[in-house]
DNA sequence: CTGAAAGCGCTTACAG
DNA sequence: CTGAAAGCGCTTACAG
């Protein structure tokens, strides 16, 4: 008990097998010039000692961890969630872990105090849900560390990105909404300033323009920059019949909250919401949402990251793999 | 932009301030003796070079890496993600960096390989969402890193845990449904042996008991051991009217089959299952579930594993934090 | 209060 | 095909 409590090394190893360490490394490695007979020798003696590599020190010396940092704002949307379950698992499969990063609300970006946690890890690779601050875009090339934007545009940052077409999903959800007699829209964003939530915003304002109209600057709200209950009350005093959400989350608050000063979705209004975070949950279709097709886009993450990582080092610095979204119907538009 | 790439060592430090390696490692850990003089023209340095420490290097030397490994089944489940992402908000506020370990569904238990990945890393700690194999119980606690069982009981095992009364949640939402008039009840549980698994049940078994009835093993069923096309079968044929599932992702995926056979949840029968994770979205009330208040109980899973890592030695080998449910009433039963 | 040396457990050149 | 040495970047005793 106390014996099993002592690491085993490779010096272990050695000496258990009369090798030198530097031989049980190569064979551990499959690094190539050893005997079947050595090989089996240490292979036994592994099994029997219970060896377990030390990541920390074999990443200190090759310079390669092994490790993927992931950049977040949160694990609650399942967007978020969903896809990095498909994404650390694929990962793994090939050998890395994926250690969690979280800009805890801060902001919605990358910023140097993230990167400072991130760097002081030394992945081999970073995957972003974040993008980067304006002034992180060249510390984080500089760094050399392959940088993956997930669900965001990397090209005005000249970075790789793998993301969907936020226009067009933008603009399919306000065609819907027109199509269906709703009016008078809305849009309720997360930030103002991230290109994200501004795309689905443009999408939904070249579908008004599609039909002579236009989205009042008064009918554009951020949930994080100003009071809910504010947005609400103008929404109602308004007479809005028609609302995009920058995702299903804050409809669900919306709806919510409308409900409460009487007014239910599909009935006397129309809200949208997007990436049918209901269907992966196996929930019924409650709302009408703009869905990227999660699990594709996920593992599309992945092997970009992974190609960037397997090293094929023909520099493509700006990347970019855009997916097309498409509408999903449920009960919160007519 | 050749030079930002070099990395900066304690070395560069040292040189840039005439201070040994030594010295300058000391200030930044703050351990005690050194001048404010000296203080100040090392942090200087390195905010001038832009130094981060190498946590590798630390680690491997120190022998506290500043990780703890999460293990667990996916992220997709919201009961996972939503307290993942309290657990390792909390860790980070500590310090603590996670490293994500899935078991990638190969069975519901921590076994050798997925402990041999996660021992590679060196964690200060390990917090798993899954049970220990039996065979693996001596094995965790003869590594001498201290391991949170959340979400499961670890006395069994003689392990710490942080759980939810089971068998009391499986209860009331059993004597729910029988209030309710339900009258013909099923469980639908995941594994067989998991005990988490087996004390909903169990609850639930009582529940009946107390009104002289019982559960009939031919409606005990579980998703991940038989075809589940055969268990949406059975309860259609037998007529059962009450249904307590493992969970709300279960319950929706019975929901959803049974609607296909004309059953609708609510009107034609109950059904109840665990975790809340529709408010976790901020979803309307969809289903009747058990909830154990998931902010709360992830906070006390951080706060658990942090006393140990801040390693008040005083051994406590089976602690044990249980939580107490209550019972959230949906559309899914009447 | 500060420094020179040793060493954490590996892998990488380099010899043989 | 195998081994002895050096070193990745730190922190830890130990001297002074």
């Amino acid at each position: 008990m106390s014996e099993n409590k002592k690491k085993v090394t490779l010096r272990d190893i050695a000496e258990k097998t009369g090798l030198s360490v530097n031989t049980v490394s190569r064979v551990l490695n499959k690094k190539p010039y050893y005997t079947k007979e050595v090989e089996e020798k240490v292979n036994a003696a592994c099994k029997e000692l219970g060896y377990i590599v030390d990541m920390n020190a074999s990443g200190l010396r090759s310079g390669s961890t092994r490790t993927v940092a992931i950049l977040y704002d949160d694990l609650i949307n399942p967007f978020y969630s969903y896809t990095t379950d498909i994404i650390s698992k694929r990962f793994e499969e090939h050998g890395y872990n994926c250690i969690m990063f979280s800009n805890n609300d801060r902001s919605p970006y990358v910023d140097y105090d993230l990167m400072r946690s991130v760097m002081a890890r030394k992945p081999d690779g970073i995957l972003s849900f974040l993008e980067p601050a304006a002034d992180m875009v060249d510390f984080i090339k500089n760094s050399g560390i392959p940088f993956v934007i997930f669900g965001r545009d990397g090209s005005p940052y000249g970075m790789v990105g793998v993301d969907a077409d936020e226009v067009y999903g933008g603009r399919i959800a306000g065609e819907y909404l027109l199509s269906r007699g709703y009016r008078k829209l809305a849009y309720i964003g997360s930030w103002h300033d991230v290109k994200v939530c501004l795309d689905r915003q443009k999408g939904l304002e070249q579908a008004l323009a599609e039909e002579g109209m236009s989205l009042s600057p008064e009918h554009t709200f951020y949930v994080r920059e100003q009071a809910f209950s504010e947005i609400i009350d103008k929404i109602v005093q308004d007479g809005i019949d028609g609302i995009l959400c920058f995702n299903d989350i804050i409809a669900f608050i919306v709806i919510e909250a409308l409900e409460e000063r009487g007014m239910t979705d599909g009935l006397d209004y129309g809200i949208v919401g997007f990436d049918n975070i209901q269907q992966m949950m196996r929930m019924p279709r409650l709302i009408t949402t703009v869905d990227v097709g999660s699990r594709d886009f996920a593992e599309a993450g992945a092997e970009v990251m992974l190609s960037l990582l397997s090293g094929s080092e023909e520099e493509r610095p700006s990347f970019r793999d855009t997916h097309k979204s498409f509408l999903v119907k449920g009960k919160s538009t007519r």
